[in-house]
DNA sequence: CATACGTCCTGCCAGC
DNA sequence: TGCTGGCAGGACGTAT
């Protein structure tokens, strides 16, 4: 569930509570979340110190004194908790704690996720780079310019949408982001990412950027499960204008949202302000090779 | 190579 | 009220 901004929003936050603090215990009770073996896990875990926290696509990445990364991928409903000071009552523990890290000076981190499509990869610096390197780039970076998108579009015959998941393509854009940024576009979702026109993908570089940066700055979109590590919700469900809305009016021109699905997700859009593709000619070339 | 689809897992909610 | 089917913010592996 969790996409760029709120992963953004996650490791701003344990910026502010969890760097210095030492590694003292490691607690895995999903070993199911864990990419490493779990007694390795631990055993490299306990006395690291946290160096720092980045975000990558919508990975939260913990840097740790030994230059180890810890990288942790929230799935759909991964939450990273922190508690500042001592440990929860029992009665306060999140329902479905999987990985627990008991700090020093004491407190804890809680990677909690119900449906346990989340993972916590500890790596070195190489493994990690190598991951790294098998993403897209970062679509609010400056380096993220209206050339590289149009680029990376031009030769694909995926639906926009589709593209707009894929990680490799441009990092850290989910559903809820891919089908607000094409509202503000203006581009039906199942358009073909290469017969997109240069104005649409101005529009389309625009729209992304912004509604991104829009979304850090309500600390995220709450439709049902995403928490900040304090456990609390983010505030931009309210500005979302088509995701998970089918029914209900466009706000722009009253015409009812539309839910439709291909890629197997849910795609919304307003039937009226993102037109499906014009009937097109298919052009077919003849290739030389049979 | 690129794209499409099923699968992992649990919980919630609409509809009957 | 209770059950059932559908659906969920992700991403990997396999098929085509």
């Amino acid at each position: 569930m969790p996409e760029l901004p709120e992963a953004e929003t996650i490791a701003r936050a344990l910026r502010e509570g969890a760097i210095g603090r030492t590694i003292a215990r490691v607690r895995v009770i999903r070993p199911d979340v864990v990419a490493n073996p779990a007694r390795l896990f631990q055993r490299r875990l306990v006395g690291r110190r946290i160096l720092d926290l980045q975000r990558r696509a919508k990975s939260i990445v913990f840097h740790l004194d030994d230059g180890s990364l810890l990288a942790v991928s929230l799935g759909m409903t991964g939450r990273l908790l922190m508690y500042r000071v001592g440990r929860p009552r029992r009665a306060d523990m999140p329902p479905h704690a999987a990985v627990i890290l008991e700090t020093d000076p004491p407190g804890m981190i809680v990677y909690d996720d119900v449906r346990r499509f989340g993972r916590l990869e500890l790596l070195d610096a190489a493994g990690w780079a190598a991951r790294s390197a098998a993403l897209g780039p970062e679509p609010l970076e400056d380096s993220f310019t209206l050339d590289v998108l149009g680029a990376i579009l031009a030769p694909s015959r995926a639906p926009i949408r589709s593209l707009l998941l894929d990680q490799r393509k441009i990092a850290g854009v989910g559903n809820i982001y891919a089908n607000e940024a094409l509202f503000g576009a203006r581009i039906h979702p199942a358009r073909l990412a290469g017969t997109l026109q240069p104005a649409e993908v101005r529009r389309l570089h625009k729209t992304i950027r912004s509604v991104l940066a829009r979304a850090i700055e309500a600390r995220g979109t709450t439709i049902r499960d995403y928490r900040d590590p304090n456990g609390d919700s983010g505030g931009f469900a309210p500005r979302l204008v088509v995701y998970d809305r089918a029914g209900s009016r466009c706000r722009r021109c009253g015409t009812v949202i539309e839910r439709t699905v291909f890629g197997g997700r849910s795609a919304f859009f307003c039937p009226s302000c993102q037109p499906a593709a014009r009937v097109r000619v298919i052009r077919r070339r003849r290739n030389a090779r049979t």
